[in-house]
DNA sequence: ATGAAAGCGCTAACAT
DNA sequence: ATGTTAGCGCTTTCAT
């Protein structure tokens, strides 16, 4: 048995707090939940009753009546990995506060399990759903003329109409170059992930642009290639090679801005004295790892949940897509860009790699 | 409304099937699940209807009549951190293989929080919760007699009755002990983290009792000190000086590899060919990123999940505790610990940092 | 072979 | 102020 040592063997029902508190089934209903009006001794009985029973009422039987779960579905690709995680959490922290549970679904990438995933969160009845990923890439939606709204987060939906609410890389981006401009550098050069990426694309066009607006550009080509640390030590003595001057680099990822400190470190370039580096994506372990400790970019990921799960709910209630209205206009610089694509703004994280030269002030 | 554009308005039930099959409800009912003999041709009629409008059963009205609901708790204090999500996505693989959903609640290590969510999760009449965690220190339980079966995965109830899943850091440490031995290597030192965490000082005595077996003892002292690279880069100084010869550093975690694998570099050690390296936890991102490439030890922690899963499952079915009867004989060795402690065992995973010299073959 | 009816635990009308 | 009743969607006897 579950608990042989006196633990609850069956569930106590309204039935149970009823008898006890010698009324009828719906007068306890209307005690418990303070409707109707009654005398307060006999709804002090039911409440002592009920309390001492240790009576919880079924959400089933509740759920049942009212055509309501309060429960959606979280649908990753990322194996809740570094990226759906924050993404998660926050979305978990929006809902959780309410009385809304959250049920967990790993796709691994399979659009099979994918499938599989949402049938079964529709059969149960799910009042709304949120879909993460590892990447922004447009993947195709999860279905459409789905019974209940879905929200994508951290990941983009090919059909312009559904909600998505994904990070601002090029804000990113452009808030790396002004910070290395606002400290006096003006050779930068940025090794990044592979161009297939949207998100590598992105960020070197927020550089670009951002550098242009000052009458700069980035010192040497920019560098694509991979999402992993011997790409940055590789990127590193490219950029050397093709910018010798070069006086920051802007990286995007902080793997990718580890290696690139190591080999300018082994090249005998100091940072940030000689050589000023940001990094993208806050991922503490990597960032404060890394010697000088990393000024990176944050994507503000919690913040994209809580949005996500705020346009969930309000979805949900029936103010239905209120929180989007006059998102369609195409505006592109308030956050928002067409469709139902919401950008949350980037932050930059300040430590030692981009520290002004002491002599400098 | 949610799906304005001829989204599925209503949900479809079984009445409605019944009616378009021109059968009653319980036929209908008996027809989709199997049960009781009816002619072919009805049961197609109904299964066509089904399928035309797109019938769902309702779990909720299902769960209520057979007092069931096929969900479980997944609880972590850990934010769903790097340790919880292997664990997690291996629980979850167990559980989703059958029809069993997960509802995730994230405590933040915060008794509050955690009290509050276990209440809501009984509320929904979860069929069994698994608590995980960062850290295998025991701690207090989430609840005594609770009506459900509670298993502790990568963390530890200080009950000893109650279920326990836990890495094995001993074993581990041993592992990574007799991995050195094994590749020639007998002054070997050992930097860790906080002497105050149970898995530092297991792992230190796993590493300990390996060598003695050998007739060794580790070189310098055990350090303890901090989970950082930056403890690593110090750590490994110190050693040097305490035991300049030593020829292997076992580290208590992969970060801490990358520490002493920085300060070995600078200081004109090579790894492996003049000191060889042993990381802990194969986080990949840090075990692949370190030059060389990391030997580490591997906990295992999704095979953790699964079996957290499983022993769920078990006392679920009221096959109870059958899973884990007879290891209350305190064995050590059989990957049983007395109570309710399940071990499960380390694994290897053999990269550069300890390849053997070219010449030795 | 099929249909009718009861009931899972609960709430909300309606009746007393 | 309290009790009675119907019904949420489904399964399962028990009649037919």
């Amino acid at each position: 048995m579950a608990s042989p040592s006196g633990g609850i063997a069956k569930a106590v029902t309204i039935r149970d707090v009823a008898a006890a508190a010698e009324v009828s089934i719906g007068t306890a209903s209307k005690a418990l939940n303070g409707r109707g009006r009654m005398r307060a001794e006999t709804r002090d009985r039911v409440l002592a009753a009920a309390e001492r029973l240790g009576f919880r009422p079924n959400p089933l039987a509740q759920g049942l009546l009212a055509g309501r779960t309060y429960t959606v579905g979280l649908v990753t690709g990322d194996s809740f990995g570094r990226f759906s995680i924050p993404v998660m959490l926050g979305a978990e922290d929006a809902l959780g506060a309410g009385q809304i549970s959250v049920f967990m679904c790993d796709t691994r990438d399979d659009p099979i399990r994918e499938r599989h995933y949402v049938e079964r969160l529709l059969a149960r009845r799910v009042e709304g759903i949120i879909v993460t990923g590892r990447r922004t890439e447009p993947r195709p939606g999860i279905g459409r003329d789905l019974p209940v709204p879905v929200v994508y987060a951290m990941t983009q939906s090919t059909d312009e109409s559904d909600v998505s609410i994904i990070p601002d890389d090029e804000g990113g981006g452009a808030l790396a170059a002004r910070h290395l401009l606002a400290t006096g550098r003006t050779r930068i050069g940025h090794v990044t992930g592979p161009h297939r990426f949207q998100a590598a694309r992105r960020r070197a066009h927020g550089l670009s642009t951002a550098l242009a607006a000052a009458g700069l550009e980035p010192a040497g080509e920019v560098l694509f290639g991979q999402w992993s640390e011997e790409w940055g030590r590789q990127g590193a003595d490219v950029l050397l090679h093709a910018a010798p001057d070069v006086d920051a680099v802007f990286c995007g990822s902080d793997q990718i801005a580890r290696g690139v400190a190591e080999t300018l470190r082994e090249r005998g370039r100091r940072v940030p004295e000689d050589v000023a580096l940001v990094g993208f994506d806050n991922w503490e372990p990597m960032a404060l790892g890394c010697r000088p400790p990393l000024t990176t970019v944050d994507m503000n990921l919690g913040e994209i949940g809580r949005l996500a799960a705020r346009h969930l709910l309000a979805a949900i209630s029936g103010t239905g897509d209120g929180l989007l209205s006059g998102s369609l206009d195409g505006s592109f610089g308030g956050g928002t860009l067409g469709g139902g694509v919401t950008i949350v703004p980037a932050g930059l994280v300040l430590r030692e790699s981009t520290r002004r030269a002491v002599r400098g002030g």
